[in-house]
DNA sequence: GCAGATAAGCGTATGGCATACGCAGATTTG
DNA sequence: CAAATCTGCGTATGCCATACGCTTATCTGC
């Protein structure tokens, strides 16, 4: 059930479930899971902030203290959150998929996650991925750039230009989103208002490529999932230029 | 001085310096320049959690509750703080200058800022950009791509894209640095020390992709500006590719 | 030059928060 | 059955943002 005790950081060997239960001394009456859950369950219902200590003890009906017992901070139990929340990837490239495609998906999928559980957005990243999905996620994201003739270097920095830009999609929807949410209207409206403000401040000002671009009007009523596509097949094909030039000179 | 009082929010007003100083009272003894300053000031020496309303007012030798005649909550504050650090963008596109060397100048000004002053990632997003620099930056984003057949969203889309790699890149050097410097070794040995603990976790089970990546190896001693470069020359390739075809079937 | 209006600085208080510490009781091992 | 060990958790500490209202300084209009 659980592999060697290496030297791993505590928070890590507790995402991997590495932890020997221990014989002796009372049965736990949780789970690490069921804290995660509870956790997840606040701040979907009313959003990262409310996600205290105290009131995730009382969802399951323990003491705040007790909860030490099964993580050692509150930021461990969020990385912890966030990697159940996520989930696991979308499908890996399948035998005779190619890499645009499955890295693409792979894309979708993070904003999907990200979407679902708009929270997550919230919670600082606290380094290179190492819980159990995140790992997960990376390996589907390198399995798509398999065979694709990249470097290393090269496979990881493409994966992480995917989930960037992901990341930062989601979150700028997601905030707008949730301003419409708090002032009772739409998305559409917020990001008109938007405009309009920009407009306002920038009117005395020199800012000719703006007022250009306010002059095009035409972003009032855009489709953002086609606004995050175009992103997407930018950097896809900015990738794909790159695998042709390896192809075309193999590195040795 | 200031613009017309037109129906913005109060915290844009005060970035923009649009709130007009009242006459009647007495007269402030600082000014939101000097709050902004020392909670700068304070971020960049001992990081982010360190500013606290009133580690602000006690450096600037007034009560903590003084700060709030000049500021309507901490998060505003903190916006202006980034807003200020960023500071201006580096220089536009030169009127003979290609969009590409203007665009890549800006994204390289991005991580420079970030890493200047790395409190900076740790402020959430609070949307898009409307404060003074942040439009600053937005214009000279949106410069560097006139006139490229790109319309309105796709170039909007485009610095989202840069900045957004930029910020995960200049994110997850400077965590790295940090884990260094708290550990009391270098960012190569943290580096190094992630690449074992992930061979570790995966090791029993099936992670042919990452299994391969930590074959190869060579990851240990690359220069990191090298693998932001690279990202960055994607993103570019990508935008570059829908120049051309733009320019080959002009958009109506 | 004075009265009323207004704003500044800020003392105090409230209600939160993460978490250190240590104890009482439960459970297991020898 | 005794010693060891772990659980749940009560209590306490020291933070935090910020609401409220008072005092005092300053300006405007008469």
């Amino acid at each position: 059930m659980n592999g060697p005790d290496v030297e791993l950081p505590e928070n890590v060997a507790l995402a991997w479930g590495l932890r020997d239960r221990p014989s002796r001394g009372p049965k736990r009456s949780l789970s690490l899971d069921q804290v995660v859950a509870a956790g997840i369950q606040i701040a979907q219902a009313e959003g990262l902030p409310a996600v205290s200590m105290s009131r995730v003890a009382s969802e399951l009906g323990v003491a705040t203290m007790s909860l030490y017992r099964y993580v050692p901070t509150k930021h461990d139990l969020l990385d912890l959150m966030v990697d159940t929340a996520f989930g696991p990837p979308p499908p890996p490239r399948g035998v005779d998929e190619g890499w645009r495609p499955a890295l693409s998906r792979w894309g979708e999928g993070n904003v999907t996650a990200l979407r679902r559980q708009p929270w997550m957005r919230h919670v600082p990243i606290s380094g290179p991925p190492i819980n159990p999905n995140q790992v997960r996620w990376l390996e589907y994201g390198l399995a798509a750039l398999r065979g694709t003739g990249l470097r290393a270097s090269e496979r990881i920095a493409a994966i992480m230009l995917v989930s960037g830009y992901a990341r930062s999609w989601a979150t700028l929807t997601a905030d707008i989103a949730e301003a419409a949410a708090r002032t009772g209207s739409t998305p559409e409206e917020v990001g008109l208002r938007y405009w309009q403000h920009l407009a306002t401040l920038t009117a005395p000002g020199p800012y000719p490529a703006i007022h250009e671009l306010l002059a095009e009007g035409e972003q009032y009523d855009d489709d953002v999932d086609l606004e995050w596509r175009f992103g997407l097949d930018r950097i896809l094909d900015g990738v794909a230029a790159m695998i042709e030039t390896r192809a075309a000179a193999p590195s040795g």
